[in-house]
DNA sequence: TTCGTACCAAATAAAAATTATCTAAAGGAA
DNA sequence: TTCCTTTAGATAATTTTTATTTGGTACGAA
């Protein structure tokens, strides 16, 4: 249990109830959808709006506490910002699961206990066309 | 350009005028999201419907015809299906480049001329759980 | 304290995206 | 060609996401 009252003023947000109960939400099992954390937050603040969660994921993503994993063909999950690590995701079950491991991709990929069936890598950043552009 | 009518009829479906279009509008540029393929195709083909490319997108990709690439942040972009490969998507003008490599994760990352920001890894397929549930 | 400002939540409303339904037409095999 | 099955197109319905409006609350300055 981490204390998100922080976290929200370490990236100049403000710390609201509503703010706090989506972080704990989503920090109990790591990472939900849109769908999971409204129904485990309404359960403590009937009240809450639905357009409230929609709102505060996307500007606790756009400030850094939050990382959108996009998953194949369903919503995307939430998780608390960290370092990088992989997502092992089961496409029967939809369980995602954390492995951080500085290995090489092979390596990773024979050690699993996981019936592998896609790998998706995703490099985001400033490709070259754009990134000159920005310095002229 | 590839043989789109053998390729449908490969992995069993129908070949279709509209599914072909289709395919040519992703295979120009290699990804390409909904809005992008149905601009593409209705120049062509005026009176194609939004939704029949939405259900052929949904049935060419589970049929193994294409692969849904997760974008965080925006739209699902469709892929012609070949072997694993790393994207690098460019989160200024959102262009994607195919990258194949077999090296390491390392390697990778310092080998391009491009302005990592943010490192995406999901591996999909079953899980530990998952999979004893189905033996039994 | 009393304003004024800024930010936020909630409640709609509105817009956008996706899926379902139904009928006519096209594809493929005999 | 003929028949059967699948598909396309049109439309409606649903779902998802975003925008707007209103009211509340915290905070600082006067």
């Amino acid at each position: 249990m981490q204390n998100f009252v922080e976290l929200l003023k370490a990236h100049g947000l403000k710390s609201t109830f509503q703010r706090v109960q989506i972080l704990e939400a989503i920090s109990i099992c790591g990472h939900k959808d849109i769908d999971e954390i409204y129904n485990d937050v309404v359960k403590l603040h009937p009240t809450i709006s639905l357009a409230t969660v929609y709102k505060n994921l996307i500007i606790m993503k756009d400030n850094g506490v939050l990382c959108e994993v996009s998953v194949s063909g369903k919503k995307s999950k939430y998780e608390i910002k960290k370092e990088d690590h992989l997502h092992l995701i089961c496409t029967h079950c939809g369980s995602i699961e954390d492995f951080t491991l500085e290995a090489s991709f092979d390596k990773i990929v024979n050690l699993q206990d996981f019936e592998l069936q896609k790998k998706e890598i995703n490099l985001y950043g400033i490709c070259t066309k754009c990134h000159s552009q920005k310095a002229s």
